[in-house]
RNA sequence: GUGGACGUAGCUCAGCUGGUAGAGCCCCGGAUUGUGAUUCCGGCCGUCGCGGGUUCGAAUCCCGUCGUCCACCCCA
């Protein structure tokens, strides 16, 4: 006897029994993608350790703490990818899709960080991930975040709340930033440790501190959004203006920073009370400076996340009962001949009817055994299969469900029938 | 990474002040021979997270370790 493994920490398996939540979640996201004309982009799980880097920033936590690393034998340095921009914004300038100048796309998928877990925080997790590139306006902010009102709506979730903010242009907010390092250096005895240390390498991060003392101090902080540069001001209103037309409720939140440095102006979140201190199910931002900066022709961009986990929580937090897959047909197969004959007239119903769920009993059992079966699978019918019906050249059909009663159908008609009962 | 709570059958949990484990659910079988979700009867399942220590004796006490969860941190 070995010793069991166990799974590495911050990992988890998803269940059968979670999947229905699982595929009712990638399902609507890929529907309301078609619906938007975004098309779906796949791209590694690993990539040179430099393009994180370079795009979420050195002095990031995810950088500097939370990153899969390692050297592939002595050579390249490699990361498990902590989030999907970067590497997508990687494949764009790769492959030259920039020529294009405009691109709408999708993917989802794992993501890895090396953080101490919590429901909803984890080390392997998933993300449905939305960017576009090459569209300067405001319209293509307010059509994400519109996008991603939709998808929520679509779950049927609709204890969240949308927050937006705008970090304005880097140069705008280099000033901002020397302007909240001498705020809060003048203030330094009254901030916490951990803002202390901010203060030099991200004194933006502060603005969002819950610690209390720290709070008083960020009321009384410099405005990001009044300091902003006069055209993100503007985008900034005009966003805003699109929101309001299409009657999405938001709240501006000035102090809503994010953590990852290649965002500029607009940036949002949607986030829930139902999950505790992992309460964003959705983020994201423009990045308009990303690509130029990984050395592609300069080109905006903006996109955003949503946590999968989080979501198939919030889901299940608000009694959403995501829809289960049921079989039309549990097929009981009774004596020697019917279980030589049961898998060949599977096959046949098959091939007549494609959008059939059939399931076969498999593995004998008496009748009252494959019945409890067929009742546990979740079939509408159950047909049954027993010799005396096989030497008639009959099925017989029993509604498990519903009252119909009992009937026998020739086998030549079965398909016909069921056809007809299941509408296919 | 910091602080804290918890860790007993597949699941939810009980087990008082230390005396070598129990319930419900699930699962399997049966209640006369070919018909499911009820009821009744029976059955399976645990090195009490792992390792060490104290003790005649530990699931129960102590230490370590791993894991989960909560808050911080961070973020999806």
């Amino acid at each position: 006897m070995s010793k069991i493994i166990e799974p590495l920490r911050g990992v988890h398996d998803v269940l059968p029994a979670q999947i229905p939540a699982w595929q009712f979640l990638e399902r609507t996201a890929r529907d309301v993608f078609a619906a938007y004309g975004y098309e779906e982009f796949r791209v590694p799980i690993i990539e040179q350790t430099p393009l994180f880097k370079r795009s979420i920033g050195d002095f990031t936590d995810i950088v500097e703490k939370e990153m899969f690393s390692f050297v592939d034998r002595g050579e390249d340095h490699i990361t498990l990818r902590p989030e999907a921009t970067a590497g997508i914004a990687r494949a764009v300038i790769s492959n030259g899709l920039l020529r294009e100048s405009r691109l709408k796309v999708w993917c989802m998928g794992p993501m890895f960080r090396r953080e101490r877990p919590q429901a909803g925080r984890y080390r392997q997790f998933h993300q449905i991930d939305c960017e576009a590139f090459g569209f300067e306006g405001p319209d293509v902010d307010a059509e994400m975040i519109l996008l991603s009102a939709r998808l929520l709506r679509s779950l049927g979730l609709t204890r969240v709340k949308l927050l937006i903010n705008s970090l304005g242009t880097p140069a705008a907010r280099a000033a901002y930033r020397e302007r909240l390092i001498e705020y809060f250096t003048a203030h330094e005895a009254a901030l916490d440790e951990d803002s202390r240390r901010r203060l030099q390498g991200n004194p933006l991060r502060i603005l969002d501190s819950k610690h209390p003392q720290t709070q008083r101090l960020v009321a009384g902080a410099p405005q990001l959004l009044e300091s902003l540069d006069a055209e993100s001001r503007a985008h900034f209103a005009a966003l805003c203006g699109h929101l309001d037309a299409a009657g999405i409720a938001y709240h501006v939140e000035p102090h809503l920073v994010r953590g990852l440095d290649y965002y500029t102006r607009t940036v949002f979140e949607w986030t829930t009370d139902l999950l505790g201190a992992q309460s964003t199910v959705c983020a994201g931002g423009r990045y308009d400076g990303l690509i130029a900066q990984l050395g592609g022709t300069p080109t905006p961009g903006i996109g955003w996340a949503m946590g999968q986990e989080r979501i198939v929580l919030l889901l299940e937090a608000q009694g959403v009962a995501a829809p289960r897959e049921r079989p039309h047909l549990y097929l009981v197969l009774a004596g020697e001949r019917a279980e030589r004959e049961g898998l060949r007239l599977a096959e046949t119903l098959r091939d007549a009817l494609p959008g059939l769920k059939l399931q076969v009993n498999l593995g004998g059992g008496s009748f009252k055994t494959q019945f409890k079966r067929a009742d546990r699978s979740g079939a509408a019918y159950a047909a049954i299969l027993g010799d005396e019906e096989a030497a008639r050249g009959v099925v017989a059909l029993k509604d498990l469900r519903g009252e119909a009663p009992q009937e026998e159908c020739p086998v030549e008609r079965i398909g016909e029938r069921l056809g007809v009962l299941f509408g296919l």
